[in-house]
RNA sequence: GCGGGAAUAGCUCAGUUGGUAGAGCACAACCUUGCCAAGGUUGGGGUCGCGGGUUCGAGUCCCGUUUCCCGCUCCA
């Protein structure tokens, strides 16, 4: 685990209470007690989810050209997950060994010894002490398909969104005439059931997944690895990640998943007892899941490689991230409380990059007289046509701009008895806390250039 | 799943040896207020997580249950 240990204060108590106080986020059927590991997003935190996404979707799909996007459905054929290892050992507690990664039944009559134990030999390679204590590896949810709820029609959540761009590989291969290497990236809902979920929205049993599989030629894979773990770490710090709470941490031989032929994580630190925990995930898959296809659904998922006149198929390079890990990591990066002179609670500011953050900005009326609302309202009705604003004209003008402060929003425009005369509003900056004057009119301009930033 | 702790207003919490629930903040309305939250007046909110038991009477004691938090385990 890391080497050095960076502490940052805990501040997921008070994210929690923020979150609920403020519309981020609520527990699920919280008037019936509560269902466990289940979360909803309020107003707020619909919108910084959807921007995340967003940004996720146009850096990876279309502000390149090698990579398509997909929205495969969350019921697939039960057949794709025993081909991608999830349904064998569904009901039976099973042991793994740790060297050649076969699994078996704990009361397999062929295993010697017991099994957790260092006497314990694997039936298939023969290592001794290699195998796991036995365990229940029931993570998918299961549900019936059609209105007989027998066997036949056993369907499962899917438990990661990969399987359904592995079984479309070649419709988007070829309905998109790419070449290797492309990827296709899909953002969408998982379900696992986790034996220990927990640490607020971290590790929840449904969840949301952005992930993307990069297919590329046996051979170039490793390369291809290197550049997406660098790729990756680099997105997150353009998210406002602070450099010394991210890093990598690339797993040992004996860590790695039964499919994955090298893996890097990439942690960030969430401070108090979860510390430095798992943002994304960079795995080189090799062939490991389009062989698993092929073999049972017996169709080919080879690519064609004209010039050289070859078929193979490819090896994989994935990279899975999920939205409410990141946006929990937003809370936990943009979250301060900072001391004013002369008051003793200061004020509380979650800092996140204008583009992610739910509100643009906020629009007040200096105060409630003098046609400055209806000029406030007018500007606020501009500027919604292209963002999300929230139009405020309760309270001292300080306490609204507090209120702002705490959901992240980055601008609030005031209209003042000036304006009203001469056309102009300030800008006030969350985080310089500095005012400018800007023209009625170059408002939205002004505002959109400073959110893409 | 196992062990430990917790659950009272939107949030943070108080609540005496069991006697019928409070504070601060927040929220809403009105007034005040000319730029960094707490000036005034008024108001809305809680079957004390849920179910059962003991008792004349349970937020308080007992049992069960759910959820959350902390440890063991896994992942995005």
């Amino acid at each position: 685990m890391p080497e050095t240990a960076i502490t940052h204060p805990d501040v997921m108590d008070k994210l929690v209470s923020l979150a609920k106080r403020r519309g981020f986020i609520f527990q699920s059927s919280e008037i019936y007690g509560g269902t466990g590991s289940v979360w909803d997003y309020g107003p707020l935190g619909a919108e910084l989810k959807r921007n995340l996404q967003d940004h996720w979707w146009n850096t990876m799909v279309r502000a390149r050209d090698d990579i398509e996007g997909l929205d495969s459905a969350i019921l697939m054929h039960p057949r794709v997950w025993e081909a991608s290892g999830h349904v064998s050992g569904f009901v039976d507690p099973l042991v793994e060994c740790r060297n050649c990664k076969r699994r078996f039944r704990a009361d397999d009559p062929t295993i010697k010894g017991t099994p957790g134990q260092p006497d314990a030999q694997c039936p298939s390679c023969g290592m001794k002490g290699t195998l796991t204590q036995p365990r229940q590896f029931n993570l998918m949810f299961k549900t019936f398909m059609g209105p007989v709820e027998d066997t036949a029609s056993i369907v499962y959540l899917r438990p990661e969104t990969a399987q359904g761009t592995y079984v479309n590989f070649l419709n988007v291969q070829q309905s998109t005439r790419q070449k290797l290497p492309f990827g296709i990236a899909q953002i969408g809902k998982a379900f696992r059931n986790e034996i220990t979920p927990g640490n607020f929205i971290f590790r929840t049993r449904e969840f949301e997944q952005m992930e993307m599989q990069f297919f590329v030629e046996p051979g170039t894979d490793m390369e291809w690895f290197e550049k997406w773990r660098a790729w990756r770490m680099e997105w997150h710090l353009g998210l406002g990640l602070a450099p010394d709470r991210l890093r990598y941490y690339d797993q040992r031989k004996d860590e790695l998943a039964h499919y994955a032929r090298a893996a890097t994580d990439i942690h960030f630190d969430f401070g108090g007892t979860l510390g430095f925990a798992e943002l994304e995930g960079v795995h080189n898959r090799g062939d490991f899941d389009l062989t698993q296809h092929q073999q049972f659904s017996g169709k080919k998922l080879e690519y064609f490689d004209q010039p050289n006149n070859r078929r193979y198929v490819p090896y994989v390079v994935e990279t899975a991230c999920g939205p409410n890990r990141t946006l929990l990591a937003l809370l936990v990066n943009g979250y301060r409380e900072e001391s004013v002179e002369g008051e003793e609670e200061g004020r509380t500011v979650l800092s996140l990059k204008p583009a992610l953050a739910p509100i643009k900005a906020g629009v007040f009326p200096l105060v409630k007289k003098d046609g400055m609302p209806e000029m406030a309202h007018r500007i606020a009705d501009d500027l919604r046509t292209r963002f999300k604003v929230f139009y405020d004209e309760s309270g001292a003008i300080g306490r609204r701009y507090r209120r702002q402060d705490e959901v992240g929003t980055p601008f609030c425009i005031t209209v003042d008895g000036q304006s009203v005369a001469d056309q102009t509003v300030t800008i006030r900056d969350r985080d310089t806390l500095q005012q400018e004057r800007v023209s009625a009119s170059a408002l939205l301009e002004v505002l959109e250039e400073r959110i893409a930033r």
